[in-house]
DNA sequence: CGCCGTATTGAATAGGGTCAAGCGACGTGG
DNA sequence: CCACGTCGCTTGACCCTATTCAATACGGCG
């Protein structure tokens, strides 16, 4: 089902139903006798690359179904440096601390295009009182980003430049082991990394000229998986 | 109310009433409807200075409420090195990902002398089903603790080694704003902030050169707030 | 073709790591 | 009560890695 195919069903009251993320827990958990009254709240959008879902202390009133693409949280430093937080893929939701607070605490900015569901934050509030799964999915999210935070903590953010690189080429392929994968820009790396452009394009240069690394394409990147975890020590 | 007094009470069935930690989140939402039922698998503990709530990977099956002391979560990478993701304290969860998941994701271990409520996470998930209030509150501790995890990656991870070694500073010392404040050893400070002993303890004499910091005694420290958030360039 | 933004590469520098020695507080045992 | 050993903190000297600054190359697009 496309993009433009999930716009027209948007128009009927069945839109959940048939919706590209039927199987991602969050949708999942609203029943058929909630479409009646969310008819008209709930939003699908596509955003294009490059463009803000929302800014840091905006009025949080949504949160965001990732469908496809990946969103970045930006964090910025009195000092004018900004520090990306953490990536979102698809199945996770963006802005969920609108559920508990009234403002976002990020910027979330699209690296690719994307699509979201757009569900507002009191609906899902108003929902988890009423739906236990509704609530453990949203208990599990919120584990989960914890989880990719302490990654970010002890793998991305300590240790040698090259080892900081690497755990993040290994992050970003899990999304499509095996295969390419999105590479975001060196700037953007080096912000996740606590580390430069520069540095970060140099070690990039030498993975590639040691046949760990390729990059197929702006953006794109296909890695020697074993290669690299043998680099960082990381078992199997 | 000591500690001595609340084993005591331990032994009624109003034990919680009695709590030194009524008036925390999680524990004021258990209801005295539910203290009969959950009379014989809440207990109250005191764990002495350096030892260990739980290590990585056991099996998770409670959840504890942090009344008083400091815990620290440890990961290990696997190059032997090891990192502090986190720091809880009063009012704090610690090891909260047992509603979720059945592991425990890192070494909790007291920093201080540490008195919790041991609560097993069955029994949370379980009342989190019937009480909104609680899941509320489960919510707004998750929050919290992906809140603190920005920061960490923003202002203790990044940045010259003075700047870090200040923020964690100013995190400290909000437990006892104005006031002395628990300090940890050098080696725990660098396993934060992914600096090593000696440059945390070379920053440290610096701030305390400056006048910024005075060390009252072994683990206590005063510091000038203002003076320190203009280093860092933090407004107010 | 020429322009712009991004990536790469190079050379010089600074900041933190590393290694090693010295210091001070504390606890133990003579 | 003091000598001794331990452990954690501090300090110094040197080295190495990542930053900085600057030049160049690449790729898409008007």
């Amino acid at each position: 089902m496309t993009i433009s195919d999930c716009n027209k069903v948007l128009l009927e009251e069945e839109k959940c139903v048939f919706c590209p993320t039927r199987d991602i827990t969050l949708s999942a958990c609203i029943k058929p006798g909630d479409f009646l009254r969310t008819y008209s709240s709930i939003y699908y959008k596509v955003i294009e690359k490059g463009s803000k879902l929302y800014g840091c202390d905006e009025e949080a009133r949504h949160i965001f179904i990732l469908h496809d693409g990946i969103v970045k949280l930006k964090k910025h430093l009195p000092t004018g440096e900004q520090r990306i937080v953490r990536l979102l893929r698809k199945g996770d939701i963006v802005g969920i601390e609108s559920v508990t607070v009234s403002c976002y605490q990020h910027d979330a900015i699209a690296m690719t295009a994307v699509s979201v569901c757009m569900i507002p934050a009191d609906l899902v509030f108003e929902l988890s009182h009423k739906s236990s799964e509704l609530n453990a999915s949203l208990l599990n999210n919120w584990q989960r980003a914890l989880l990719t935070s302490d990654t970010w903590l002890t793998k991305l953010s300590s240790g040698p430049s090259l080892y900081r690189v690497v755990w993040l080429l290994i992050w970003l392929s899990e999304i499509a082991p095996d295969e390419e994968f999105f590479m975001p820009g060196r700037e953007d790396m080096g912000n996740m990394l606590a580390l430069t452009t520069e540095t970060v394009s140099r070690n990039i240069a030498g993975l590639r000229r040691d046949g760990d690394l390729e990059l197929p394409g702006r953006d794109r990147a296909r890695i020697d998986i074993a290669s690299l975890k043998r680099i960082v020590k990381d078992p199997v």
